[in-house]
This record gives structure tokens, C-alpha cells and sequence, in this order.
DNA sequence: GGTGGCGATGTTAGCCCTCACATTCTCGGA
DNA sequence: TCCGAGAATGTGAGGGCTAACATCGCCACC
């Protein structure tokens, strides 16, 4: 961390920034002329907007946004809700991709990061939030209890939801489906036990998978040997594999992200139970780490950051913006050498 | 993704929002009564305050930061600028830590994704800050450029840039000793032929691990043997894992950060190479998963929330609010299983 | 030559706050 | 009893911008 600019270290001596009337005494205009430009209307003759821009250049004048969207009305602000576990890979690149999207639509990104645990801080954080003008908010972490707390405290405010959807609704990831493909793989190897490693309760794409996955074993006539939770860590993978491994009874199993299918290698390494010989292991949004774990892993990919974009796209159409987007795909399944047939 | 509220959905069908003033009509006071409330004014007197309080409540008022903004002259919006490196877990978690602490004091957090490589595109996202009224900027990425494009664009404004410090600047994490206390702890083991996979040219930080790492090897009179360059995915550690072991002549390498490691854990393991008893890796980091590799890694642990905070203390105190903060400790190693005496 | 119409430009009034400067009220001391 | 200090409250003027309406030319047309 350093230091770079002192305040104040600007080329002139920070003089106060000039105005749109600063402007229009320069271009010798009124200033509302140099409104009409700054916004591209189209009764300004080429002369005259010719004479304005020479005189912004030399200002170096800069609209104000903050005088704008007060006397518009709207802030052309998106807040993002950033769950605490969204620091991990998927979600994080997600975020990158909303920013850009955003920008790329003349809109700013404000982020509040939520305890997804605790239902203060997701209102703490919404309001934090509208305080800041925020016209519409995208949620990036659990979907359960956005339709609580969450939503509640939005109330009035367009609200996406990310992660969070089932049934391919509105360009969503499906995560039902993404469970069913990890099944469908696994018994298709010729598993009949198997285990889930499932995300923690709260988050809704954790359910969905878990939901997905127990339905397509369900149409074979299958249920889960047993299911342990974690919490999308590497660390509970290890600790849930442990235990699983100690009751036994499966020879494949489903873990909810890749971290955990990860923790869950490590336990199998410690037990002395080589994957994929003796047992499967398939994780869930191919990170990119997940084709160096040892050994490689099958996993379903998320695309990620076109979630990002299709979230914005939601979001703006929800505004009145746009053109609803597209579903998504389903989550594609990446096969590596974590699975085998059932041995 | 789902749409959960609809555009005025709210309770009432979505009057305008109340302002001072309606809280003054509300209350029988004046609108300055209402702005001294707001702003904690001491002469008020106990009663009046009351009625106001009891006023804003009824209306549902809240202040717009807005209006206030333009008052004020000044936003309390924090920019940040996150490479698009930054979806990794380590800098991922410095913004979350940048977000929480930034509330704490009463900012907002508005970020903006770069393109590490491309200095258009890094002058774009700090206009584009600036253009949001942001007071300063704190760069989380790539440090050697950030003299450059960056810290012009950004003239005139506070900007911090993270973990790119050296000699413990301003609490920032000293990545030079990091480096050094690599290469002494694989010095200690008896190595004395290393490798050392490097981060992307145009990161700081990448090149202070790096010197740090060469400046210890040569005040044992050693030099490292050779040097790749990656760019922190474990996908380019891989590769450069490949070559490296290809060439051979090291028994132990220094990865700049934990996925490089991980993936020159996986190119080994392909050669047939054992780590910890034929090659020795060590990693900088600790993300989390790194207890869970195949072996543990052996790595450098970087405080992320920490930096974090001491960022926005950084910002804070360049802006005239508070104190600097104290120099960050540096990088504590963690042994694990990755690395091991000399064969 | 008068006039309607339209393009180019200007004027005014806000948006919602805060600041600087009144004004009013209250109370203690000479 | 009256004055002044200081607390409590109010008034007016912006801050930088946009929206709505007003004005001014100018040209075409009869």
C-alpha cells in the first residue's frame, strides 16, 4: 500500500471545479446551451456546439453527476449486495462482469457487502444501499432469505437475484438442472450410492442443486446415501468428507462448489481411499483451479461472468431499459478424472 | 436470477420521496430545524428534536446523499479500482474488508473493474470514478503501472495502492521480506538450486516477491537457477511447472502466489516428480484452500481483511481524517507438507 | 408584405440540501 | 428595570444541473 497523490497535488492549485456556467461564459452561451450539448440535443447548431466543446476542453470542465442526478432525479446508480462468501471465485468474477456490463451502459456500481447470515446486516446493507441512490439492486449470494429480510427492506426497488434461480427463469443459471446433470453422469457411470455435499441453508442455489440432484436419483429409484453441509469451503468439504468417509456406504459423491469437492480430495487422500478408483467425486462450477486438483475434477461449469451480464440486462429491463434476456444454458458438464465407473 | 420486487412495488404507490421540507411542515418547524436534527446540531432543544425525529419517521424520510453531496460539495464515495486480478480470492477479500470498513466510517464504496494491461482502459475506469464525485481511490492490483496511467488520471485525488508496498510503507504488507522469508525457510531446508515462478510484469507485487526472494538467495551467494513468469492462474503455473521440470537443474520452487503453485503441483505430479521429497514448493497467500492441495502448501500468509482496513485507515488519513495506520506485520510463513529437506 | 412555423437560444424555476446570516426568545446581572 | 449574551430557530442564497416555457430570427408561402 502507498501513498501516490497528495491532496491537492493537482497540475493547478485546485481550483474549485468549473461549472456549466463557467462553461457558457467561455463559449459565450448561455448555459443552457451548454445543457443542450452536454446531452447531445439536437436543436444546437454545429457552430455553436463546436464553440462549446472547444470550451469544455479548455475548462477541463466535467459535468457534475451528483448535480445531475439531483436535478433529474435519478442516480443511474446500481448497488450490488455482495454476500460475505463471494469472495470466492465465481461470484467475485461475476461482480467484475456487472461492473463492466454496467458501465458499459452508463450505469455505476456500488457495492455493500452482507453478512448472509444475519438478517440486520442485509438490511443495514440495503439501506446503506438506497441511501446512496441506488435505483435497482442485484443480490450475489443467497437467494433464500432475499425473499425476506431482503426484499422487504428493497421494497419499491427493482431487486435481481443471482445464483438464485430454478427452471431456467429469466437467463438464470438453472441450478436444478446442473444437480440432475451430476446425478445423470454418476448413474450413467453406474453408481447407486451416493452421498451430496451440500452448500449451506440459506443459499438457494445450494437447495436447487441438492433438489436437482436428489430428483434425478429419484426417477432411478434412488435416494442420497446421506447428505452433510458445509459451507462452500474447502475446509467444511474436509470436515463433511471425513465423516462420510467414516460411515461409508457410497462410491461417488456430489459436492455443491469445487472448494469442497477439494476438501473432500484431501479427506479421501487421508482415508486412503483413492478417487476415482474407489470413489467419485464430482464438484460444481468448474473454477479454474479445478482441472489442477489431483486429481483433476469433474465438475459442471457456471459461466460466470455472463451471468454478470445477463443480470444487468435483467435489471435494466426490469428498469423499463431493455429487451428481457435470454435463459441461460444449463450448466455444462465437464468430465476430468475425478469420476470413474462404479468399481 | 430472479425478479423479485416490480417497479413500485412498494407499499404506497411510490409518491415522491419527502423532503426536508414536508418534515418541517410535518413538524411546525422550519426546514433548518430538520437539517440541524439530521446533522446532530447541538442547539436544538429536546423537544423539537423529538418532533422532528417522530416527523421523519412517519414520512418514511431519508435524507438524500445526493442533495446533500451537492451542498456539501463532497460525497464520501470511496472509489475502487480492482483489477480484474482481483477476482482471486486474496484481493476479493480486501475489497469486501475496503467495503465493510469503509461503512463503518461512513463512505461508500463505488468500484470500477481495469484491465490490468491496458492503460486506456485504466484511465477510463479512474474517470469514470472521478466522474462519480469520488474523494479518493484505492487501487487494488497491479502497482508498477499505477505510477503511470492511473495516478494521472487521478490527479488531485487521494489514491492508495494496495499490496504493492515494499519496506513496510504505511501498513502496507511488506512483499519484499515476504519473499525473503521464502527463500530463507527453503535455504534452511539446504536447498540451494531454485526455481522461482514469478507473477505477471506490471504487478508490484510480483516483482517485490521476486527481488525479495533473489536478495536473500544472494546474500547466501546463490542466485535462483531459472525464472517463469505466470499470471497467478494456476493454468500458467502448470506451463510453467512443465518447462521448468523439463530443464530440471532445482530442488525447490517459489511460487508468487498459491494457484501458480497448485498448478506446479499438478505439472510435477505429471512428470513424476514427488514434492515434497524430490522438489520442494512453496506458495504466497494462505487462500484457504491451500491446506487442502495435494500436498499442503507450504506458503506465505497475507492478512487480506487486514490490508483492507488499512487501506480505507490509509485513505482516511491522506484525506485529513485520522491517523496513519501502523506498518502491517510481515507475511507469517506457514509450513505445511509441500516442502521438505533437501533430497 | 404579412404571417405562420420552426430551429436556435435564452430565462426561470426548481431538485434537496447546507451555509452564513438574521431574528426571536430567555435569563442573569447591574 | 433594562440590557446583553447566548441558545433556539428562521430566512435567503446558493450548489450544478435539467425541464418547461419564452423569445428571437429567419424563411417560405400566399
Amino acid at each position: 500500500m502507498a501513498r501516490v497523490n497528495a491532496v491537492g497535488d493537482s497540475e493547478h492549485s485546485r481550483a474549485a471545479a468549473p461549472s456549466i456556467r463557467d462553461v457558457a461564459r467561455a463559449a459565450g452561451v448561455s448555459h443552457m446551451t451548454v445543457s443542450r450539448v452536454l446531452n447531445r440535443h439536437p436543436n444546437v447548431s454545429e457552430a455553436t456546439r463546436e464553440r462549446v466543446q472547444q470550451a469544455i476542453t479548455d475548462l477541463h470542465f466535467r459535468p457534475s453527476r451528483t448535480a445531475r442526478a439531483l436535478a433529474h432525479g435519478s442516480s443511474r446508480v446500481i448497488g450490488v449486495l455482495e454476500a460475505t462468501g463471494a469472495r470466492f471465485h465465481g461470484p467475485a468474477s461475476t461482480i467484475v462482469a456487472i461492473e463492466d456490463a454496467a458501465r458499459t451502459e452508463g450505469f455505476s456500481v456500488m457495492i455493500a457487502v452482507i453478512d448472509a447470515a444475519d438478517a440486520a446486516s442485509e438490511a443495514a446493507a440495503v439501506e446503506h444501499l438506497l441511501d446512496q441512490g441506488a435505483i435497482g439492486l442485484i443480490l450475489v449470494g443467497p437467494g433464500t432469505t432475499a425473499s425476506g429480510s431482503i426484499a422487504e427492506a428493497a421494497s419499491g426497488v427493482p431487486l435481481v437475484v443471482m445464483h438464485a434461480a430454478e427452471g431456467a427463469d429469466r437467463g438464470a443459471a438453472d441450478q436444478f438442472e446442473g444437480g440432475r446433470r451430476a446425478a445423470r453422469h454418476l448413474l450413467e457411470l453406474g453408481h447407486t450410492a451416493m452421498a451430496h455435499i451440500a452448500g449451506p441453508a440459506g443459499w438457494l442455489e445450494a437447495e436447487s442443486r441438492a433438489r436437482g440432484f436428489a430428483a434425478e436419483l429419484a426417477a432411478a429409484g434412488l435416494a442420497p446415501v446421506s447428505v452433510a453441509v458445509g459451507d462452500w469451503t474447502a475446509e467444511s468439504g474436509y470436515r463433511a468428507g471425513l465423516e462420510l468417509l467414516a460411515a461409508g456406504g457410497f462410491t461417488a459423491v456430489f459436492c455443491a462448489n469445487d472448494q469442497m469437492a477439494l476438501g473432500l480430495l484431501h479427506a479421501a487422500r487421508e482415508a486412503g481411499v483413492d478417487v476415482p478408483a474407489q470413489l467419485s467425486v464430482i464438484g460444481y462450477d468448474d473454477i479454474s483451479e479445478a482441472a489442477h486438483y489431483a486429481p483433476a475434477l469433474t465438475t459442471l461449469r457456471q459461466d460466470f461472468p455472463e451471468l454478470g451480464r445477463r443480470a444487468i440486462a435483467e435489471l435494466l429491463s426490469q428498469l423499463g431499459g431493455g429487451p428481457a434476456p435470454e435463459p441461460m444454458p444449463a450448466p455444462e458438464l465437464i468430465v476430468r478424472e475425478s469420476t470413474s465407473a462404479r468399481p
